[in-house]
DNA sequence: ATTGTATACGAAATCGATTTAGTTTAGTGA
DNA sequence: TCACTAAACTAAATCGATTTCGTATACAAT
């Protein structure tokens, strides 16, 4: 039934051992056998059992993806992303979804290993305190990539935004404009990126003389429209004035921004918004949303081309140092913050 | 290193075929030494290596999922769903993404054989014409189970929505509220699904003696926002009239209420909207969008229980026959179709 | 003629489990 | 006492590859 290298080496009468030598370019392996050995294969379409590799070479051409939520544009799109990357490379990628759970997450990672991946690419979900699932990973044979989100305290291989940096510039383009009460939407300081998202708000606000109410500082859980609004009703009910309004995602503010619209605002005159991931249905509300636009594509590319490196790494048994890559985001400028 | 059932053979003075007999409950080993096996074995920290399982028992407890989008909430979130079943009952999810491509999706298929996973879950492009590597698949050592958009043509489990139904329903729904030049937005005829759909449409009217304009049919590919404001637009320059609109997602029905409200037109008096997808977007709009929505958490859950029946019936060497499971859809009654 | 050295190949061990085909021991009935 | 059976266990083969160690051949150098 199943076609096994003995069945090329009784065909072609030559022993096993060299069926499999062929077939991996082995040096001790004349080129004319090699030839011979790969046309057959090819020819009765025989293709090495990879579990029964396994066995002596520990690896299995599989990778963990773990996301926070895997039920968003963002993450959808990213994992989209790092699908193709994985197969064009001949891996195969597992997919798995924490739903914003530390403990799922833990359980996420400890079935990777059990399964023995080759890699995890895993973004934390914003409530991950603990390192010690992660330690463990980079104990064990699988190599570790964070992207996205991920933690400072342990040292791996990173992929992230710069999201310091392009919140301290979209902040500073809010001030320039003439606004100083800039509501900031963000996650709980647990996740690393809100970390330093508000790093780069705050400095943006130090720089140029500008004092931060705290009571404009809003932590959001599900980051939904209908959370927008209500966190913009809020804000509004309780007497605190805002010019400016920056989340970390889109629906967030678009939310917002109908609450305030609804209340007869003036945007962007009124208040200016800035969302983020630059989704679609912010083009189609009235002004259109601005917009942080981060490199998803990019982001997969680098995050697959470190594994890649560090496999090669390992092959040569070279001690990798982990490197740590920013990638550059971008603000999307429509009419809700001209 | 890693832990082996030799490890608990010799800590226990008994044979390794003792251990493996012990941990997988044979018959002919006492209790009182499967209970200890298992202790020890929980006390040390043994697991199996699936990988040499697979060898004599063939099972590598990985199920690949295919879908033609991952980027759409639809498919995020049915992929998500299936994969917390999934993960319940011990295997692993292989996710991969057809991007609407029948030679990716070809493709995928042929990845997952190679890997030989336990089950595949797919559900078609809306491109898929052939159905030769379902054929291919159906032959493999993998159960095969087609769901959401599946093929008329090839003999496997299915697990569908009740398209054809809902889609008579909603139209006679709109018909008895007046409309009877209604616009249908559907994918290609080569989808199942949406032939199914258009079936419905066409049943609606032929109950109702209304004659079906096919002017006011329209395929759409992208199923955005977008798309959905240039369909309308074209309809309208085009100076074809209508008083309802049926799409198969809510983006393309948003984007055209958007332009028939910004031509003046008063909805849902002048015209009705139905979507599908019941997407949390839909009820920012004003009016609020009514959508047909499908149950994707019954959907996973009877893709996986179809899948560990077929697996319980091979070992016990039954024949299986082919289910088709149809789940029903709702209408959600919003203020763009009362 | 002898030694040395590539070059090309193969026998057998190995990876970590499962499974087949016994073997041992104790207990039962005639 | 002897044959028979059931219960509990094990040695060895097996799954399908990789890898170690060794061998045979040809040819060049001494």
């Amino acid at each position: 039934m199943k076609i096994t290298i003995k069945d090329i080496a009784k065909a072609l009468e030559i022993s096993t051992t060299t069926v499999s030598k062929a077939m991996n370019d082995y040096s001790d392996i004349g080129s004319e056998t090699k030839k011979k050995v790969k046309e057959y294969a090819e020819k009765i379409g025989y293709e090495p059992n990879i579990h029964a590799s396994f066995l002596r070479t520990k690896k299995t051409k599989l990778i963990g993806i773990v996301v926070p939520n895997l039920n968003t544009n963002f993450y959808s799109e990213l994992v989209a992303s790092l699908i193709v990357r994985i197969t064009k490379n001949g891996y195969l990628p597992i997919v798995l979804n924490s739903s914003e759970s530390e403990q799922v997450e833990g359980e996420n990672l400890e079935r990777l290993m059990r399964q023995k991946v080759d890699g995890i690419f895993i973004s934390l979900t914003k409530n991950t305190t603990s390192t010690d699932y992660l330690t463990k990973v980079m104990s064990s044979s699988s190599s570790l990539i964070t992207f996205s989100n991920t933690s400072k305290v342990i040292t791996c291989n990173k992929v992230v935004f710069n999201d310091r940096a392009i919140i301290k510039r979209v902040t500073e383009y809010l001030i320039n404009k003439g606004n100083s009460k800039i509501a900031f939407i963000r996650k709980s300081l647990i996740s690393q990126n809100s970390i330093n998202q508000f790093i780069g708000f705050r400095e943006a606000h130090e720089v140029n003389k500008i004092s931060i109410d705290n009571q404009r500082i809003v932590v959001s859980k599900q980051g939904t429209l209908s959370e927008g609004y209500r966190i913009a009703k809020e804000l509004f009910n309780s007497g605190i004035q805002i010019d400016g309004f920056i989340s970390y995602n889109d629906p967030l503010a678009l939310g917002a921004m109908m609450f305030y619209k609804e209340n007869g605002s003036n945007i962007p005159n009124d208040i200016r918004f800035i969302g983020q991931e630059n989704s679609e249905i912010g083009t189609f509300f009235t002004p259109e949303l601005s917009s942080i636009k981060q490199n998803l594509s990019l982001m997969a590319e680098k995050v697959m081309s470190l594994f890649l490196e560090e496999q090669a790494g390992l092959k040569q048994k070279k001690i990798s140092s982990f490197k740590r890559e920013e990638i550059e985001a971008e603000l999307i400028e429509r009419a809700s913050s001209i």
